[in-house]
DNA sequence: CGGTTTGGTCAACCACGTTGACTATCTTAC
DNA sequence: GTAAGATAGTCAACGTGGTTGACCAAACCG
């Protein structure tokens, strides 16, 4: 039972806490690695594109928003030098966003960052303890939310 | 240690995964409810706001946005009617925040909502697997990127 | 009284999302 | 083989939630 002392609003206060803190986390390391201007949502985009590339149709579908929205993400990403587009010679309708060397980078080092704060979690409140975290929120996000099978996740 | 299987990015997807599942499920109940405008970020600012009102600069501090960011939403939630705005008599500068009678009662609800949504996980995880989480969060973060001590998180 | 701090607002801008409309291309069906 | 429909991408307008900088009026303080 939700309580005076274990009021139910402060359960998504925490769990967005813990998120922020992480990706903060993140983001000033890779800021101090050669990536000021990765901004949280690039991430997930660049997950989301993977190792082989995909378009921005595709990616709309994966990440939850408008095709719009993906290809607005993307101008940025290329713009940063993240990202680029290329003419898929299959099909001249489609143009498929790849990562570039320095989006590879970026990729890479997120994934290094994201492990060694999760050993960091792990050495303060014990490996069981964050593994049981992963374990029940895994039990209680619906499928849909977020996707972790996407192509790329564990690429780098 | 982070590895194949437990990679050190999934840690936060599943903290944002879980905070968004509480959130959407909270706004689907508050539509349902009377409250089909109410946006995730006015149920923080509400609570900021508390019972007792208070000032658009004090608001921005209290979420660590801008004045100006802190009046502009003030102005869509008093568009929406859940905040009003009265001239300080001690202080002609002033304008005080408070919350209308629609506002008492958004925040009310939430706060059931809230309640109920941690209950549910309770039933599914075990109430003790539920307190371990915050308890650990609670660990993980710094004090500063959520204050939940402030006035008002505690009223309806 | 004059200088500084504080509260609020206006304006311009950015990131990230939306919907609607439109073109170009590929696919399918007849 | 062509007409009809689905799909990829883009443009434009807009909403929301944030930022800085500038500015005014009121309050505070030496």
């Amino acid at each position: 039972m939700a309580t005076p002392d274990r009021p139910g609003f402060a359960l998504p206060l925490l769990l967005l806490a813990g998120f922020r803190t992480l990706v903060d986390d993140l983001h000033a390391e890779l800021a101090r690695h050669g990536h000021p201007e990765l901004r949280p949502a690039h991430g997930f985009v660049l997950q989301a594109v993977g190792p082989t590339g995909t378009t921005a149709s595709d990616l709309g579908q994966r990440l939850g928003v408008s095709k719009q929205a993906a290809g607005k993400t993307v101008d940025r990403l290329v713009a940063l030098g993240y990202l680029e587009r290329v003419d898929d010679p299959a099909d001249a309708r489609r143009k498929l966003v790849r990562m570039t060397a320095r989006g590879h980078d970026g990729l890479r080092r997120s994934a290094v960052v994201f492990d060694a704060l999760r050993d960091r979690w792990a050495a303060t409140l014990g490996a069981d303890r964050v593994a049981a975290i992963e374990d029940d929120l895994r039990r209680m996000v619906p499928a849909d939310v977020f996707r972790l099978d996407v192509p790329g996740w564990f690429g780098g």
